[in-house]
RNA sequence: CGCGGGGUGGAGCAGUCCGGUAGCUCGUCAGGCUCAUAACCUGAAGGCCGCAGGUUCAAAUCCUGCCCCCGCAACCA
């Protein structure tokens, strides 16, 4: 089975920041989680780099666009390599493969009548370099970034009719029945587009005749054309819409866009009336999150007060960076997030919980075994209880993009082994009976296995170094990939007694 | 009458569709344990579930009205 996973083409007119990490991570854990379940992934990533914004920046920095871009697009890359994300391959709207299917998707639209030029006059403003209704400007009828006066003017454009879709989207959003269902979650997302659909569409401009940055209208090399077709387009370029055929086809159509909800309307309405207009298969899922405030104030570079990618991997690793940032909010809503909140949960969930179970467990196993713990019995007891919590919660979670509740039944199922070790009392059998000990520190090993392989996901470099501390055998993903597939558990468990147990230091020192 | 989201113990949230002991995390207090990263385990205190009506044997949950907060502009995922 495959699965096509996506998160937005990220505009190059800003550095990484906490927003597009949450994104691109949420997007790598869900991709992560997939190919443990046997699916075939791929999963695109990108820069967004045409438009007057772009045209703009590059020349106050005296570069050409191409090299402004060429720069952003680069650092991108990086934060995600920092990031440890493992997209298959990275769009760039500029490369070449992209132009190509931008040509040949407004060529297609063109000669299907769904393109048409329109001439309109509206209020413009030049700081902007776009029109506005009435109703965007303020009480004074300025805009709202410059506060001067747009001034009326007139552009001839093409138009894409958006609005004969209207009925067709529509009946794809809501019954769940249709062949070509586009969920859109969550819900209250979804209602709200379902609202807005019904108010009507209207017709879009999908060229701009003032835009040099950007592809030029294969019909008419004076306009270019403009971001709904040049932007969301990306998805289908990803898989090789023109170049590789093949790959198209076995990937097409996208499983699973994420994105914040500010460009859900694009994702759920344009997209799928492009790809009517061009009959192909609409994306079947689309999950859309909410912003992020700090400190209870927007991000906003002019309060500098975001958070890079670097800053939260250097506070806390890179896989507790992924961990808290895909799991302090709930995915869905809007969420405030403060340096305070992040090294809480890093001490609770990450320190206390995760790490100091791992610890107490290896150390006592040190102690009284010299990190090799005997044979006695296999008890397995602990482990099929563990497996059968995860199995009942956290997959459901994970399938509905309820990442952070996936976490938190990680954490139960923690708390759930912690208990059971205050229930043995190893530090009481040590005096008593070696043997019951053994079979107990056996048993919690077998447990942290389990919890190692549904931490991949999550934290791919941590799992697998617990996996080496309670000497399980085997590569950990192929192990995962078949323990995911029949949820068995081998016969003498994954770290067999007489395993040699490792001592790597602290997992998660904690944070004051 | 623009659209949408929200108002639940000190904080942050779940529960609301499919009415019936109000749950979770953090914080506070008390106790236990000592293998562990001053960690872990147990227990307790603390809420008239925004307000007012209504339906019902029974409402946080359904209905009606009202009040308050936030997004739908902006350097943003």
């Amino acid at each position: 089975m495959k699965f096509y996973i996506t998160t937005p083409i990220y505009y190059v007119n800003d550095v990484a920041h906490i927003g597009h990490s949450y994104t691109t991570i949420a997007s790598d854990v869900i991709a992560r989680w997939k190919r443990l379940n046997n699916y075939d992934v791929f999963f695109l990533t990108g820069t967004d780099e045409h438009g007057a914004k772009i045209d703009a920046a590059s020349k106050a920095k005296c570069k050409t666009p191409q090299k402004f871009c060429d720069e952003m697009s680069a650092k991108f890359k990086e934060a995600w390599k920092l990031l440890d994300i493992s997209y298959t391959d990275f769009i760039r709207t500029t490369e070449h493969r992209h132009l190509v299917s931008v040509e040949k998707v407004i060529q297609i639209l063109s000669d299907k009548g769904l393109i048409f030029k329109k001439k309109y006059e509206s209020l413009y403003c030049v700081g902007c370099e776009r029109f506005y209704a009435q109703k965007d400007l303020d009480e004074n009828g300025c805009c709202h970034l410059h506060q001067t006066k747009p001034t009326l003017q007139s552009e001839e454009n093409y138009f894409f009719k958006l609005s004969s879709f209207q009925n067709a989207i529509l009946e794809r959003i809501t019954n769940p029945n249709h062949e070509e269902y586009l969920e859109i979650q969550p819900e209250e997302r979804r209602n709200e587009i379902i609202g807005k659909l019904k108010l009507g569409l209207e017709d879009i401009s999908f060229s701009r005749i003032a835009v040099e940055w950007g592809i030029p209208l294969p019909f008419d090399k004076r306009q270019t054309v403009y971001v709904w077709v040049d932007a969301l387009i990306n998805y289908m370029t990803g898989v090789g819409y023109i170049e590789n055929e093949n790959r198209f086809k076995k990937y097409w159509p996208v499983d699973a866009h994420l994105m914040a909800k500010d460009i859900l309307w694009f994702h759920s309405v344009i997209f799928p009336a492009i790809l009517m207009g061009l009959g192909l298969p609409l994306s079947r899922k689309i999950y859309s999150h909410g912003f992020f405030t700090l400190n209870g104030s927007k991000m906003s570079k002019s309060l500098g007060n975001v958070i890079s990618p670097q800053e939260l991997v250097d506070k806390y690793g890179v896989d507790a960076a992924r961990y808290l940032t895909v799991t302090l909010i709930p995915f869905g809503s809007d969420g405030d997030i403060s340096w305070e909140g992040l090294t809480l949960k890093y001490n609770e969930d990450l320190a206390n919980n995760l790490g100091n179970l791992v610890s107490r467990i290896i150390k006592i196993a040190e102690k009284c075994f010299d990190l090799h713990v005997p044979y006695v019995e296999q008890n397995l007891e602990l482990a099929k209880n563990t497996s059968a919590i995860l199995k009942e919660n956290f997959i459901v979670n994970m399938d509905n993009g309820q990442l952070h509740k996936a976490a938190q039944d990680l954490q139960s199922v923690i708390t759930f082994v912690n208990r059971q070790i205050e229930t043995d009392a190893p530090w009481k059998l040590i005096k008593t009976d070696m043997n019951k000990l053994a079979a107990c520190i056996y048993s919690y090993l077998q447990a942290v296995d389990i919890i190692a392989m549904y931490l991949i996901p999550f934290m791919p470099t941590i799992s697998k170094k617990i996996w080496q501390i309670t000497g399980a055998r085997g590569d950990m993903d192929e192990v995962a990939k078949k323990y995911f597939l029949d949820s068995i558990i081998p016969e003498n468990g994954f770290s067999p007694s007489n395993a040699q147990l490792q001592v790597f230091g602290i997992l998660f020192p904690r944070i004051c």
